[in-house]
DNA sequence: TTGTAGGCGTTATCAG
DNA sequence: CTGATAACGCCTACAA
């Protein structure tokens, strides 16, 4: 492989001179940038990325953390962040954290180890404290899906509130008033202004909120199977049910079907994320799409214009949600 | 941050000596080592992994190229790939290539010029010469979900005629004699072994292949519409459908609801790979067990012995696909 | 067992 | 506009 120097000698330049005409910041006269990039062709050079890490104190990289690799969410996000940056020329090194705070730590530790520039992160587990101080560190630091106060400019996030308010809204106006909402666990950030944005729904249609009709479960499958349970044990009557993301619509609908519910007729369904396997379902499930792949994509612009002073316009740190009508859902009778 | 230099005036010894005990080849007095240690956890050190991969001429990460980011398939692969490498203290880089020629021979390129040790592969439509001819280059190639004749080291594959063999077989089992089947494109060697293992299962149970009963489409949730109408259409009679994917299976399950086929009793339908939305179709999909991640998982320890000289044992290259029992598949009655 | 010194391929800071 | 030359932080013969 051949080096910048052996460049330098065929084109009778000197070292300075090929570096300056790969990076392109300083001016070269017209000859000697053509001399070179002939020299650099014939050599068939290739820059030697580590080389130039080193020297320039930059990795070209940025860690991405995770909860799951696997999983349709992530998938999503990461491809967004990929696209941007691998368009930019940087890597992405990606790892995980599978939600708990140990494993998300270790992450962030392994990825700043590895020399990243920055380092991008969709963690649950974590307090708003670590990340602050976290912040304060040599790399920085930027958060998908999660809002810290002390960190305005390194957040992306998506308005759940908003969310949770439209799900409900659009079941109100298909003539729903008895509406379950299964929220997700409310420590984490999102289930709970999901939850007031049902609340918020509920009210401004003058809807009295029915404790009864509300029911705090996993973000999973599982979760949504208890929630209908509890729901259907109860006494208080429902016509729509509105789950705070897809996994648990789709436990909901099975356990639904389990029981003789037909759905949309007897039970309207509403999930949020819009993950992959939603227009699978049966019925194919009605949604709250998240952008995440957009907010992945926006994340990596922000490194990219923060880290690397790349000119970047549309910088938008707040996401909304919108309604995705499929056919779990259908006007109340 | 601390350098290697301040660890060693700190301990008093040698740069050279600092730099063996963080590598371990060499011998080092128990008492040297000791007072280095205790340098390096004074000074909060942290090898820079940049310069150690110029000094090493290593950069201890791993590319991997998949089709799509997203995308339960690949997801599993990573997830597989990423976690043994982590745990060996390599990071992966991860890029895509869309399944189109020359955005796969692109993904390849940015990862051989990010100074990769090695790269996993998936790739679908770059030729087997191509990647003979890669092979000879200075970075190590491993192929998942792939085999090519010239590079049996390298592959890492799924017998998938005895994939198509246990669909099928399980179907007859259950008294099913008429068999349709909805082959993938058959110029992707995986989709021409699963056909085969179909017809190899009608042969050994003395069934008459039907050609009316084979058709050809794309392995996505549209070619399983196509599929079914074209089936539906002629005249041959069937009670149950070997799809060559679940992609495939899903779209040819939602056309035979819409057209009042009750599934699993009229129609018992049966997939491949078990990606994750698999379980949430309803009527839960019974389909073959892909195992991915193993796959993944196995390309990266063979990275690990032939890259890095780490002792693995149980190297496996073909995977053998089984059977994931649900609710799509009912006895012929 | 330990130290010395040269080098890995670039970038960046000076002069000229 | 161009050329020396010193970093960058670490590895690794070679010597001692």
């Amino acid at each position: 492989m051949a080096t910048i120097y052996e460049v330098s000698e065929l084109a009778k330049v000197s070292l300075a001179t090929v570096s300056r005409v790969m990076n392109g910041n300083t001016r070269v006269s017209e000859k000697t940038r053509d001399r070179v990039l002939c020299a650099m062709k014939e050599l068939d050079y290739r820059p030697n990325s580590i080389a130039q890490s080193l020297a320039s104190n930059r990795s070209n990289c940025i860690g991405l953390l995770v909860s799951e690799i696997h999983g349709p969410f992530f998938g999503q996000m990461m491809s967004g962040v990929e696209t941007e940056l691998r368009a930019a020329g940087k890597h992405v090194i990606i790892t995980t954290g599978h939600s708990e705070e140990d494993k998300e730590k270790d992450g962030i530790e392994f990825l700043i180890s590895r020399n990243c520039d920055a380092i991008i992160l969709h963690v649950e587990a974590v307090s708003d404290e670590y990340l602050v101080e976290l912040s304060k560190g040599k790399t920085p630091i930027y958060l998908i899906s999660r809002h810290v106060g002390e960190l305005p400019d390194n957040c992306i996030s998506l308005d759940n509130e908003l969310g949770g308010f439209i799900a409900t809204q659009s079941l109100i106006e298909k003539g729903h008033r008895n509406i379950a909402y299964l929220a997700g666990p409310q420590y984490k950030a999102d289930a709970i202004a999901r939850l007031q944005g049902h609340k918020r729904a509920l009210s401004e249609n003058n809807i009295a909120i029915n404790e009864k009709l509300i029911f705090e479960a996993e973000f999973k499958e599982q979760g949504g199977i208890e929630g209908l349970r509890y729901f259907l044990q109860g006494k208080a009557a429902f016509s729509a049910l509105v789950c705070a993301n897809d996994e648990m619509a789709s436990g909901a609908m099975t356990y639904a079907r389990e029981h003789n519910l037909h759905m949309p007729k007897d039970l309207s369904v509403i999930g949020f994320d819009n993950v992959v396997f939603a227009p699978h379902l049966y019925p194919k499930l009605t949604t709250v799409d998240n952008p995440v792949n957009k907010m992945g994509s926006m994340a990596a612009k922000l490194v990219l214009k923060d880290v690397y002073q790349q000119e970047q316009h549309d910088i938008q740190q707040l996401f909304e949600p919108s309604l995705i009508m499929r056919d779990s859902v259908a006007e109340f009778s």
